[in-house]
RNA sequence: GGGCUCAUAGCUCAACUAGGCAGAGCAACGGACUCUUAAUCCGCAGGUUGGAGGUUCGAUUCCUCCUGAGCCCA
């Protein structure tokens, strides 16, 4: 709902000459320019500049007055004296309200304290704003109407601009970087009939022409594969995945992932390459390898630790030798840190074990960036074998500030394995596990055509993003996270839930 | 999915171990002020205390349910 004494002004404004919403006039400048053109600047200059923005703070002192004018490039001050402008000017300036964007010609000069200042010698409205602004110093406290008004935190808070920014620079980095390596970008399906490529729940929707239920991906991974397959050696892929999962501080049911496989490599390759990625990201951003994070400073400096799960289980747990594979050692351990799940099934393995257990107790250790190396083989469904022990596969994960950050490894391509993978996970689902993986009959055919010895790895870009901008929650690097509706009685069209998805009010 | 906490004016927050007329700053509105810096000064307004119910002479306050959010755990 509008504010009543600002709809008011919309009627006093095209009343008094002043249309609210007028076309659009060209603005040469930002004020940026002008920062950088105020440099010897004392008194009034002779050159014009021509700005427009957002109204941010004022100060009116009768015939004369302030006002802080921010655009794209950053905020001004702007001096409107009654005796530099004509009459209309005049009035609209009595007029403006915070949050109005105004179009404004003037000269730079300097305030008796040094503030760089536009002197304005016309003014004109750009769009009005009919509603007021948060509180100007304390800003906007409210986490949820931040993120559900993500526009009003954006103009309000320079840092949450920052972050996205930042989280550009990245994701354009990223693309530099693969670009140069000879990589090429491509875009697989969001909509998959079969689901695959990670242990996750899916999102189910319909199409109707074809009368079936798709599902948003998890992952891209199995059809990147086929493209390697295919021919392209190299790929990529920069988008959202999706999964059907709770909603916390690290994990929102969209998410942008970067998968990219390469044939002939290795995933120590792979590993090379993702400090190499990671340390120019960083550099990009921070202009060093120490990331400040939670307080303290995280070393980007190569090489990273590199150590295998069961050397990093063996220093938490102090078990050795047999004891590390043997479940009723484990479980015992894991019962020590965790007595509440006392009688609750444990799994029967060493591997989902070890899942559990590392967990609890190798993540929240990991903050500077580690390698971790030789996952079990059930719990990396797609993963080849090490060739010196079927148990385990040439899989890593990379940990850094105690998240999981990237998961890289060489690509399973025997068919028949992979057939046999895929079983194991149909049977877990009619177990009733709801995350394990569908069979893909299609993609076993492709590795039958024969996939080169590959390796290939996925990137949490939000974590990433996360990392290098130091916020502990997913959902202050995403624009819009995802949220339940409101429905909220002061305006018409709130999110009163409709009874088809996709058909709004009328 | 479970536990804890929160929701008061457009925004930021008060209103007490005690249940008794719902307040302040900013923003807005009227006025003074031609270099302000969270401008200042005078004045004036602004509320279904998230929603529904209950206890009570009386509920922002106590109880139940609902909605949304935050944190912790799974």
């Amino acid at each position: 709902m509008l504010d009543p004494r600002r709809t008011q002004k919309i009627a006093d404004l095209r009343a008094a000459g002043i249309e609210p919403w007028p076309p659009v006039r060209p603005v040469p400048h930002t004020t940026a320019d002008c920062r950088a053109a105020g440099e010897g600047i004392g008194a009034p200059g002779a050159d014009r500049y021509t700005l427009a923005g957002r109204v941010m703070a004022q100060n009116e002192m009768g015939k004369a007055g302030f006002f802080i004018l921010q655009d794209h490039g950053g905020r001004l001050q702007v001096y409107v004296r009654q005796d530099d402008v004509d009459a209309q000017a005049w009035d609209l300036w009595t007029r403006l309200d915070l949050g109005d964007i105004v179009r404004v010609e003037g000269v730079l000069m300097r305030t008796r304290r040094g503030d760089l200042t536009l002197a304005a010698r016309s003014l004109h409205l750009a769009a009005k704003c009919v509603r007021s602004l948060p509180d100007k110093w304390k800003g906007l406290a409210d986490v949820e109407f931040r993120h559900r008004h993500r526009y009003v935190d954006l103009f309000m808070d320079p840092d949450v601009r920052r972050v996205f920014q930042v989280r550009a620079r990245v994701v354009g980095g990223i693309r530099r970087f693969f670009d140069e390596r000879g990589f090429v970008e491509v875009e697989t399906p969001m909509m998959q009939v079969i689901p695959g490529g990670a242990t996750a729940r899916p999102f189910v929707t319909h199409h109707n022409a074809l009368g079936i239920d798709l599902y948003l991906r998890v992952a891209p991974e199995l059809f990147l594969k086929r493209l390697v397959v295919g021919g392209l050696e190299r790929v990529y892929e920069l988008n959202r995945s999706f999964r059907n999962e709770g909603v916390d501080l690290r994990h929102n049911p969209e998410f942008t992932m970067l998968e990219f496989y390469q044939a002939h490599a290795s995933y120590r390759d792979l590993m090379d390459l993702t400090e190499e990625l990671l340390c120019g990201l960083a550099e990009a951003v921070h202009g060093t390898l120490e990331i400040p994070w939670d307080g303290a400073t995280l070393s980007f400096a190569r090489p990273w630790r590199r150590a295998t799960m069961a050397e990093l289980l063996a220093e938490a747990t102090g078990l050795a030798g047999d004891a590390l594979t043997d479940p009723d050692a484990l479980a015992r351990a894991y019962l020590r840190v965790r007595p509440e799940a006392t009688g609750e099934p444990m799994p029967a393995t060493f591997g989902r074990l070890w899942d559990l257990l590392f967990g609890e107790l190798v993540e929240p250790l990991l903050r500077e960036p580690t390698f971790v190396t030789r996952f079990p083989v059930e719990i990396s469904p797609l993963a080849r074998r090490c060739d010196d022990d079927p148990r385990f596969v040439d899989r890593f994960e990379l940990f850094a500030a105690t998240w999981e950050i990237a998961n890289g490894f060489a690509e399973l391509n025997d068919p028949e394995d992979q057939a046999e993978r895929f079983q194991e996970q149909v049977a877990r689902r009619v177990g009733g596990d709801a995350e394990a993986m569908h069979y893909d009959a299609d993609y076993v055919e492709a590795l039958s055509y024969g996939m080169p010895p590959t390796a290939g790895e996925g990137v949490g870009v939000d974590r990433l993003v996360m990392l290098l901008t130091d916020r502990r929650s997913i959902r202050e690097v995403i624009l819009f996270p995802t949220l339940r509706p409101t429905r909220d009685p002061t305006t018409l069209q709130g999110g009163e839930p409709s009874g088809e998805p996709g058909i709004g009010p009328p």
